[in-house]
DNA sequence: CCTTGACTTGGAGTTAACTCCAGGTGTTAC
DNA sequence: GTAACACCTGGAGTTAACTCCAAGTCAAGG
């Protein structure tokens, strides 16, 4: 699949496909013999999982070291582990940080709500 | 309250105290005669309002254009309260995205996991 | 009185994560 | 075969949100 393709299937521009390669995150694309990017099956599960870990907040600096021992192999697994379980608990912090904003919002919308109620009412009132 | 006691009592910068405050995102606060800022009640108040959004991730433009309406008073009510709404909804897509991602998380830590255990075992076998 | 540390301002620097650009090559539809 | 468009690379520019700095003023303890 060439570049474009899968920029639009993972809806990533190509300009951030090709940085992504260029500081390692995802491993050089295969080229075709005149030099252009033919991504794998493999790539682009990578790509969707970059992503994924990327809308969550995560780290690029953290998802390159995490890449690059997934290429090294069965060895690093515990090191792997470790990276996720930190990772883990810093993204369970920030979700439960937003829920908390979540309905400070929701209570604000809805004292919003019933001012404007309030609001009606009188205007009614004077009518 | 000087703006040091504000800084420990909210855990955000003194300088990133100002520069709320340069940028208009609180209102200037008072000075005492020989120019040192002096937080009321209200303006700690805002302090926490606007701590609690941005860790939620809400932009800082966002949240200068809302102060500013409710600076202007009520007459800016059904405005603010479409801003609210329209953050919630962000905020909550936002909070779907990071439980999918933590839910892939947590089947990847699981899976290392297992791999663990079963290397554990084969070395076990060797001995 | 003088030092030490907190405060002031305006402006510059930093960081992460893109995003864009220029100058060049490859490819495909007519 | 040529125009229009996708692709390449290396490097520069952008954006949001701080963070730091310099040069100066102010306040409290000894």
């Amino acid at each position: 699949m060439k570049i474009q393709e899968v920029s639009e299937k993972f809806e990533i521009s190509t300009d951030t496909l090709r940085y992504y390669e260029r500081i390692g995150l995802i491993p050089t694309v295969n080229r075709t013999e005149s030099g252009i990017r033919d991504y794998t099956e493999e790539d682009m599960r990578r790509v969707d999982f970059v992503k994924c870990m990327r809308s969550a907040g995560l780290p690029i600096e953290v998802l390159i070291d995490y890449m690059a021992l997934v290429q090294k192999g069965d060895s690093t697994i515990a090191t792997r582990k470790e990276i996720l379980l930190e990772q883990r608990e810093q993204l369970t912090a920030r979700i439960e940080e937003m829920q908390k904003t979540l309905e400070i919002l929701n209570y604000k919308i809805q004292v919003y709500e019933s001012k404007m109620v309030e609001t009606e009412k009188k205007i009614k009132g004077t009518e």
